[in-house]
DNA sequence: GGTAACTGGGTTTTT
DNA sequence: CCCAGTTACC
């Protein structure tokens, strides 16, 4: 008890009066760093104080990191399940639900949880049936990949096709039909096969609570619910807290609108700010004393964010004075990248850690320059967002290999796992796949047929293969299966890819790590759900003496704080993005970005501005209200910033005659020409 | 008929 | 770097 008096103790006047609120649904406005975790935490273990059962309280986060990182502050490291508050990401708490009662959700016990990438697949193989060939009509057709983002953002806005498509992908309108037909076979597709993907994850859990019967024993489960991040809810999401809570007692929503910054997900803000139309008796707590930035960062912040009428907070500076943000105008990309290395060193030497600083891009591929420059210099670094380790193609290998083993009828799974062979193509792996009969029982044991028709060389590798995995299959622990796998890809990967070596020790991480869960199945579920952003994130934390500078994201490096923050490529483009710029709540979306990269520093924040090299093309309209951000963001730049210039890579030559034409003359004259 | 190897154009953010 | 289209090989 006196633990939990503790957890109050430490909070502020407005942390403890939303900690210890009572009654009604109850909405925590939580500006960057002001202690919103802390507070979320206080929340459950007053509510426990309270009587409240922990395995009443319902905690919804939307990454596994910070499901994790509350659950632990929260309880007890080894409670019982009746002592453990039930929390997770939305996904993965539907998937828990949906799997204890599989068989009213007419799935099968072992249902296969698909993540966007198979999703993809799957629309791949519907794309020509309906009529989305390459090139039609000379327009190049939406690739798979874009038909799972249009099919998703439908799902998660509750949105009409033809207006997701016109207003978020203009260049298929042309091809809605075609859209229509494809999202029609996806669906039959994942219902014959017993797939579940991740917005079905959410479309289950809500239809069983708005079911007449079902709905009241799932609500019944829970006294509380907290939902973190509230700002970044689906109409999805926000519909299953409607449902979970429609009274709004016991409802607890902690967000800020101005971090809204998943839009491209289906996310939106109007969510949050409904909540008080939802829910008349709403209390709004404000959380506006920032613990995180000095007051020079917090000046920029303040001019930064977007304000919301009935929502409007400012952040005041807990933490004293400090530096004001330095924007440094550069020539190019290259000076930009010599003047970041320039001030991690200067830093470096002054004592501070590299760890202690991060470099926060729009897009991956902002710093690629950098990355270059920094590897020049010897400053080691890791990169945080991008490409993600599951997606690497040996990962994806390796994955169906063991989604074969753990549901043989899994028939994308045996796509790619065929198509791995030297000399099987999607028409032989097909053939395969159907001599299988995969979806009838024991598909492994008609092998013999399949092998029969398949040209030698090929039949020779892929037995091997398949042999391997029915040992894989019968193996008694979730460890004897994964190494099982993984020998049965050895020779396949070994003649695939010309680094084998680095590529397996991936591997043999990964068979590690699911070798941990209590069966194959709750491995891949967790891998598809959390997935590691690179092998050493499975390996668990680095070794403390490791030191290295973070590149992120600026999506992935929310929620997170450096002491020193760079922020390169403020350029038209770049930030804000062009691809962001189609409608006017991208736009909006970009500023809100900007405001969360600018709020992750503690005590230096830098800002780069190189000149804009080159420029996608942009309707009139678009150009327009860009030019405007673009004008927002300097003047409160200027206002708010020291600036400073940085001198260009080297003297600029101005020659007095022109150099080319004086080459070419001195070649003519040497064939008598000039 | 089917696969591999090459080429050229487009590239945001992620539970 | 991924995908679509082309070409050359079995």
């Amino acid at each position: 008890m006196t633990e939990q008096a503790g957890v109050l103790d430490v909070l502020n006047d407005d942390q403890r009066r939303a900690a210890t609120h009572q009654g009604g649904p109850l909405l925590i406005l939580a500006g960057a760093g002001t202690g919103k975790t802390g507070t979320l935490v206080a929340r459950a273990a007053w509510l426990r104080e309270q009587g409240m059962q922990p395995s009443r309280i319902l905690l919804l986060t939307f990454t596994r990191r910070a499901a994790d990182d509350m659950l632990a502050r929260a309880q007890p490291p080894d409670s019982s399940a009746a002592e453990r508050i039930f929390g997770g990401t939305f996904h993965a708490v539907a998937h828990r639900i949906i799997r204890a009662h599989a068989e009213a959700f007419a799935l099968p016990p072992e249902f296969t949880v698909i993540d966007p990438a198979d999703a993809a697949d799957v629309m791949d193989t519907l794309r020509d049936a309906n009529g989305l060939v390459g090139t039609t009509a000379g327009r190049r057709t939406p690739r798979a990949a874009t038909c799972a983002e249009i099919y998703s953002r439908c799902v998660s806005t509750s949105t009409q096709l033809a207006e997701v498509v016109a207003t978020g992908y203009p260049w298929c309108v042309p091809f809605v039909e075609q859209l229509a037909g494809v999202f029609t076979g996806f669906v039959g597709y994942k219902r014959r096969h017993g797939l579940v993907d991740f917005d079905d994850l959410l479309l289950l859990w809500r239809a069983a609570l708005a079911d007449a019967a079902a709905g009241p024993a799932l609500r019944g489960l829970f006294d509380a619910v907290l939902v973190d991040e509230y700002q970044d809810v689906n109409a999805v999401q926000a519909e299953i807290v409607r449902l979970l809570r429609p009274a709004g007692d016991g409802l607890t929503c902690v967000g800020d609108d101005a971090q809204a910054i998943y839009a491209f997900r289906g996310a939106d803000p109007s969510h949050l700010r409904a909540l008080a139309s939802s829910y008349a008796d709403l209390s709004v707590i404000r959380l506006s004393r920032n613990y995180r930035s000095r007051r020079g960062v917090l000046g920029l912040a303040n001019v930064i964010r977007p304000q919301f009428d009935g929502l409007e907070l400012s952040l005041s500076a807990e933490r004293g004075e400090g530096h004001r943000p330095q924007l440094v105008r550069c020539h190019d990309e290259a000076t930009q990248a010599r003047e970041i290395c320039v001030r991690i060193l200067a830093d470096h030497e002054a004592g501070l850690r590299f760890q202690d600083q991060a470099v926060l891009v729009r897009a991956a591929h902002h710093s690629d320059l950098l990355e270059i420059e920094l590897a020049a210099r010897g400053i080691p670094y890791v990169k945080y967002g991008g490409l993600r380790f599951t997606e690497a193609a040996h990962v994806k290998d390796f994955l169906a290999a063991a989604r074969v083993v753990a549901n043989p009828a899994d028939d994308l799974a045996w796509f790619r796992l065929l198509r791995l062979h030297e000399g099987v193509g999607p028409v032989l792996a097909r053939r395969v796949i159907e001599t299988l009969q995969i979806a009838e029982p024991q598909p492994f044991a008609r092998w013999p047929d399949a092998e029969a028709m398949l040209p030698h060389r090929q039949a020779a590798a892929v037995g091997v293969t398949v042999q391997q995995l029915m040992l894989a299959a019968e193996a008694g622990s979730t460890a004897e299966r994964a190494t099982t796998i993984l020998a049965a890809l050895h020779d396949p990967l070994a003649a695939r890819y010309a680094d084998v070596a680095v590529r397996f020790a991936d591997l043999e991480r990964l068979a590690d790590a699911a070798a941990a869960s209590p069966s194959l199945h709750d491995a891949l579920v967790q891998l598809a759900l959390d997935p590691p952003l690179s092998a050493s994130d499975l390996a668990g934390k680095p070794r403390l003496d490791d030191d290295y500078l973070i590149i992120s994201t600026m999506h992935s490096a929310k929620g997170l704080e450096w002491p020193v923050v760079h922020l390169p490529q403020l350029v038209d483009g770049a930030v804000p993005s062009d691809m962001a710029l189609t409608t006017p709540a991208g736009l909006e979306e970009e500023q809100r970005l900007f405001y969360v990269a600018v709020t992750r520093a503690r005590d230096r924040l830098y800002l780069y501005a190189p000149l804009r090299m080159h420029h996608h093309r942009l309707a009139a309209d678009d150009r327009h209200s860009y030019a405007q951000l673009t004008r927002f963001l300097d003047g409160a730049a200027q206002a708010h910033c020291e600036v400073t210039q940085a001198s260009p890579p080297r003297p600029v030559l101005r020659p007095a005659a022109p150099l080319a034409a004086s080459v070419d003359r001195d070649l003519a004259s040497l064939w008598g020409t000039g």
